[in-house]
DNA sequence: ACTTTACTTTTAAAAGC
DNA sequence: GCTTTAAAAAGTAAAGT
């Protein structure tokens, strides 16, 4: 009948009309960020998936696009923090979290929990620090991780300390203050983080 | 000697509904016991607090009334017991041998070892498991059999909720320890 | 820096928006 | 989904001293 092809095209209208808000979401938002091209595609194929599997039902389209951008920066290994995409997202940082484990559960993406080291180029670039400087930071992180210094602390304050001592030991020293602002932590994060960094792993400190 | 995890079982709190009455006037109770809390447009139910045990109950113009905060089931008797003798002494006719149901009990346990919850987030199937520090230090871990929830931290302790029955949380760490050491991490 | 207070997570019920 | 209650776990945070 001509109802239903129209009621067919109505629909397809209403689900095209979502799906490319949808996408213009996730380019704002990943823009906004200075997210490559390849987190934008991944951010979009986690989007389809979630709209093919019928997730999005009693799911603002904006969460969802949300919750598939954070998961599409962790799977490609340049991890947000939910701070971060909600700054650029109009839902609250506890519905993308919730959605986002949600549709991870049903999408099986199965993320392993982000890894400090992860965060390391980023916050050394916002840091202007030197790459030697980098991959002392990564390297005190894996020993930082086979300790078992790291399970059950924000990855961020982990990377944050160990990157504000690799700085002083390469004889680029940044404040903690500087080092914290970048990493988006407290100084009494990275106090607390880098004294049980270098107490456990002998480092010593001059300062 | 080191004492078994099944045996550091703890609980710390038990949540109970009972029904009361058929029916409660809450503005006339909120006014007559003087601690009470009561803002209809905030919550339905009105707040009333018991010291002796520690419990808190929201007590509900249908009659009937959540208990929480018990640390034992003598101590939830007991608050049902008070609360019943509360609303007596407002000239309410109260049941006295007033019936409850346990909903929930919240345990603590202690494995008496950290674990390392990367590990296990790897080890774990992992649509059983929720590990994202970032949001919260513990490793949430659903348990099929009891039916539970097991919030595991990197120091070996454990909080189990979600059960009915006190039996629960040691059937969960019993569970708990099997699959840890099936995984050789504990 | 230290202490205190508070928020994150999980769970369940209640009546209603 | 939210609102309110209680409680523990450990990390992080903010405010006041």
């Amino acid at each position: 009948r001509l109802r239903k092809w129209q009621r067919r095209i109505r629909v397809s209208n209403a689900t095209e009309r979502n799906l490319a808000f949808a996408l213009s979401e996730l380019d704002r938002m990943a823009s906004a960020l200075g997210l490559p091209r390849n987190v934008r595609e991944t951010a979009a194929v986690v989007y389809r998936d979630a709209v093919e599997k019928n997730l999005i039902r009693g799911r603002s389209i904006e969460g969802v696009a949300a919750a598939a951008l954070y998961a599409a920066c962790r799977q490609c290994n340049v991890p947000r923090t939910l701070d971060e995409i909600a700054e650029v997202s109009r839902v609250s940082r506890k519905e993308i979290g919730r959605t986002y484990r949600f549709i991870s559960r049903e999408l099986g993406l199965k993320l392993l929990p982000t890894s400090p080291i992860d965060y390391v180029p980023r916050f050394c670039s916002g840091l202007t620090l030197k790459g030697e400087v980098q991959s002392r930071a990564v390297e005190i992180l894996r020993q930082a991780g086979e300790k078992e210094l790291t399970s059950g602390r924000g990855p961020t304050g982990v990377a944050a300390a160990a990157i504000y001592i690799s700085s002083i030991l390469g004889g680029e020293r940044r404040t903690q203050r500087e080092v914290a602002e970048v990493a988006g932590v407290t100084e009494v994060t990275i106090r607390n983080r880098y004294k049980e960094l270098a107490e456990k792993l002998d480092i010593e400190i001059i300062l | 000697m080191k004492v078994n995890p099944e045996d550091s079982l703890k609980i710390e709190n038990i949540v109970a509904s009972a029904k009361v009455a058929d029916e409660l006037d809450l503005q006339m109770i909120n006014e007559e016991i003087k601690d009470a809390e009561y803002n209809k447009k905030r919550f339905p139910g009105v707040v009333l607090r018991m010291q002796d045990p520690k419990i808190a109950a929201l007590v509900f113009g249908s009659g009937k009334v959540v208990l929480t905060g018990a640390k034992s089931i003598d101590n939830l008797s007991r608050g049902l017991e008070i609360l019943g003798e509360k609303l007596r002494a407002l000239k309410l006719d109260i049941p006295t041998n007033l019936e409850y149901k346990v909903q929930n009990i919240v345990t603590s346990a202690d494995l008496g070892s950290p674990i390392n919850l990367n590990k296990i987030a790897v080890g774990f199937n992992l649509d059983r498991i929720e590990y994202e520090p970032e949001q919260f230090p513990g490793l949430v871990y659903r348990l099929e059999e009891p039916k539970v929830v097991v919030l595991l931290f990197g120091s070996g302790k454990l909080i189990i909720t979600g059960g009915k029955e006190t039996k629960d949380a040691k059937a969960a760490v019993i569970k708990i320890m099997s699959d840890l050491s099936n995984l050789g991490l504990i």
